[in-house]
DNA sequence: TCCCAACATTGGACTAGACCATTCAAGATG
DNA sequence: CATCTTGAATGGTCTAGTCCAATGTTGGGA
């Protein structure tokens, strides 16, 4: 009675300009200049908005960027990031890039639920949050954060002021040398500051990596939160026994 | 001379919708109902477009549910899903499920660069596309598309049609017992088609993990593609020696 | 020649509305 | 009492426009 040949998924207008975009894009090299919104919006009889929609997702998946001002362009394809090393240090070494971090925050606060849980602490319990943007040859790759005793790790705080890599610390200073536990993946909008320091777009999909460490007697030592651009990344583990 | 004191990141005002709603969500249950979007839109002073921007990352982050005609409503909490076990048949039992799949298509093709490549087969061999809708307890969780040699697994499209587990048929039919090689994860936009087989929305954030799989002779054997939505799954994994 | 101010153009954010599809409850009908 | 019809309310899609912020070019002045 309603329509004589249901098509399985109604395909919405925005997605049919996606379609034709995404086409347009495969013949064209990255950093390509691509049409204005209005130009397309108009070649294509709809609206901006209509247009703005397809462009989103586009952006969202790494295929196009937008520079305010300049116009929208053929991005440059993604970067793998390997996950079964143990520091960003050496995962950005393996991918042939120059690692950095710039230290955000470094604060010696108080457990909340979460934290004590993960770190096997009790409530209230002394822990350090050091947050820090990482940088792979100066181009924002993940912004981290990283929760530790401070009854196990007296003056972390002082110490990770000069020192680049917390890895490093924890082993020199304290002794200790992590492996790593559990890890989980999810995907998250940008809040507004991630997307600062990331330099991307409010909203625009994340990849959130949450990771606890274990020292040799699997006493969690870390509890750490990493953010990447779902746009320019690609996660890669290699999960059996080593590939080469 | 522009403005005297520049805040770190501008927040835009459907940012402030979001930040808003998420303290009103946490205290409700799950499956409450939330006010309408044009309430909202009335209520704090805004167009119906600016709240509707807002919903659309709490449904992204799997904070909302909305359903049309009916109303927006608290989801329920997201489901962890663990990756190191081999098959998903293991994966949903291990999740407390009842595992099930809907065969949606199997073919026999011919290889392109990217399959032949993983699959080490020369370009236009004979392969077998394998796509599933795979479920829990009924309830859709993942598709999944399977690439593998014809010439090395014959009449698999026929044996397809009658079994569920891939990987049962591939040790009962062929002898073979696979182990995961490596795998990736991204985030991309929901298509039409993928939106709704996993009954969420066209352009809603999905987790892809794309993974090769090797027999003991270290012959690649598998290749293949699962789709999981992003604001009901988290993926887990255990990295080190096993946890329990 | 060099620098800087003005301006046109781009994408970014937002508005106020239209129309559609789905849901669900209230009311009419058997 | 059960069933069907109707219609109001909801979210889904799209339009056509405004104003703003960032960019890059152009031309005038030192």
């Amino acid at each position: 009675m309603t329509s004589p040949d249901r098509p399985a998924a109604r395909e919405p207008k925005y997605y049919t300009v996606k379609r034709h975009l995404l086409t347009s894009i495969e013949a064209l090299e990255p950093g390509s200049l691509v049409a204005t919104e209005r130009e397309l919006a108009a070649e294509l009889g709809t609206s901006r908005t209509t247009v703005r929609q397809a462009l989103v997702e586009l952006v969202a998946e790494g295929r196009l960027v937008r520079r305010q001002g300049s116009g929208t362009y053929v991005a440059e394809a993604k970067m793998t990031w390997p996950q079964d090393l143990s520091s960003f240090t050496e995962q950005a070494e393996a991918n042939g890039l120059v690692p950095s971090s710039r230290l955000l925050a470094s604060a010696r606060i108080r457990a909340d639920d979460d934290v004590a849980s993960m770190l096997n602490v009790s409530r209230g319990a002394p822990v350090y949050c050091v947050e820090r943007l990482r940088l792979g040859d100066e181009q924002p790759i993940a912004v981290e954060s990283s929760w530790l005793s401070a009854q196990r790790f007296p003056r972390l705080g002082i110490v990770m002021r000069r020192a680049g890599s917390l890895h490093a610390v924890l082993a020199s200073d304290y002794g200790v040398r992590l492996r790593k536990g559990e890890e989980s993946i999810e995907t998250v909008p940008a809040s507004p500051e991630h997307a600062a320091l990331l330099q991307t777009d409010t909203g625009s999909p994340l990849l959130v990596v949450k990771r606890r460490s274990f020292d040799a007697e699997r006493t969690p030592v870390e509890w750490s939160t990493s953010w990447f651009r779902g746009d320019r990344i690609t996660l890669v583990a290699s999960l059996g026994k080593r590939a080469r």
